[in-house]
DNA sequence: CAGTGGTCTAGACCACTCA
DNA sequence: GAGTGGTCTAGACCACTGT
């Protein structure tokens, strides 16, 4: 038999993905359970093997489910991760702070957060630094790429670019831990006291190489965001591209609208 | 001939995807532009119609390509929005304002605004804007649905919730335009000026019926943003829940750290 | 009507995992 | 080596669009 059937948008892939969707919130399998295989599910529901794949796919995009290859699929764990957007800068979030915002933030949420200090290294910067930092494309930065984990799962990258001029020689050029004071308490230290940020935010599929980073399959979405950290006279002096994949991260910011 | 080839990570759809990427970047194809069909692209390719479909799907997904059924696949506009996440709330701002803080973030995109009431109804509140407006679940907010478009495409959808004992009985509470004065005008003549906002982002895959009101396929990223209006006593009055397309929208906060 | 996207079937080979 | 996901081929019927 070649195919046919009532039809209707995605019907077939829909409905198996809906019944394992319910199987799943429904607690019939939990975080960590194997699901049954795409050509068990195929049988199972008189389907060609692709419409059971579909169906698996769509619940992957939601982030619900992980495939290993050679392995099987498996129900995701999916801890909720709360970013604080302005909290997380604030004087007495910066006092208590041992691995700086993200450690305080995990802490707050029950978390045990790791921060990987991946390279530190001196480049000139591009457009889209030069133009947050104030500076001409081209001027030297330091850049220093952070990977965040909270219980060991992979949370968010984060690239930050300080003016030479500001961290040139200073531990902040170096590829290391910055401990107890974080990369805050050295830029106070240095006569930069973060008072003001802009952050701006988007989204979009996840890149392969990003996927392959942070242990997610491609096309899962992942927020995008540019945080600029400025003195109290809107000087910018740090940049941050953070990283995150959407499933797993909410941000959350209250302020006043008028200051 | 079964199948078989070099092999590697999706390598054939890959390559057809990025030779048309390149095509689209490099001019070949502009804005509104119909590409070549799956089928020609298979046989141009050497490759199934299911391999030059998953082609472009990745394309789609970007939100460089837009499909429409029986007679193409063609070349997205892409135009950015960016939503000022504090700005639209100000004093200034609200002063100026006739479509509300969209209308004046149109403008000052040189784009027209437009905002279409879908409608507005009595209703209980559910426990998630329950929650951010400090009532308990059941109690009657008014449920306002707008449709926001600039130039003629949409880009967000905005269902706010005010609670009945503050709307009830006003234009509010009426599914029309709430022309010059809009929204916060109208809550501001009846005691509550927003002074304080909290807004929680996240983003995750379109649903199907997200997809179909804003014109884009299914799986295309949306930032979905849960805003809060409160009052200079951290009242709550206001709640809205926006929801945009990811890869058409960018949200840009600046706040003062501490307040 | 021909052409296009949307969905599905059936079956192949590859790479990976694990007993 | 059996089983699993990852990718691909070949070809079918559907619904929609245009001429």
């Amino acid at each position: 038999m070649p195919d046919q059937r009532p039809h209707g948008d995605n019907a077939e892939a829909r409905a198996i993905a809906a019944a394992l969707r319910d199987a799943i919130h429904s607690g019939e399998f939990n975080a960590g359970d194997k699901l049954p295989s795409e050509r068990v599910l195929a049988a199972t529901y008189h389907a060609a093997r692709n419409t059971a794949r579909a169906a698996i796919q769509e619940l992957i995009q939601e982030g619900l489910v992980k495939p290993e290859h050679g392995r099987g699929y498996f129900v995701r764990e999916r801890p909720r991760w709360m970013r604080f957007g302005r909290l997380r800068y604030t004087t007495p979030m910066r006092a208590v702070t041992r691995h700086g915002p993200f450690g305080a933030e995990a802490r707050a949420q029950g978390k045990t957060p790791r921060v990987e200090v991946r390279s530190a290294e001196r480049i000139p910067a591009d457009a889209d630094v030069a133009e947050r930092l104030g500076i001409e494309p081209g001027t030297d930065v330091v850049r220093r790429e952070n990977w965040y984990y909270a219980d060991e799962i992979p949370m968010q990258i984060g690239i930050t670019y300080i003016p030479w001029s500001i961290a040139g020689g200073t531990a902040l050029a170096k590829a290391e831990n910055l401990g107890p004071r974080s990369l805050y308490g050295r830029l106070e230290d240095l006569g930069y006291t973060i008072a003001n940020i802009r952050e701006e935010i988007t989204a979009r599929p996840a890149t392969r190489e990003e996927a392959e980073g942070l242990d997610l399959p491609p096309g899962v979405p992942m927020i995008h965001l540019w945080h600029t950290g400025m003195t109290a006279e809107k000087q910018p002096f740090e940049v941050t591209n953070f990283c995150m994949r959407a499933d797993y991260s909410a941000l959350d910011y209250d302020m006043p609208v008028d200051y």
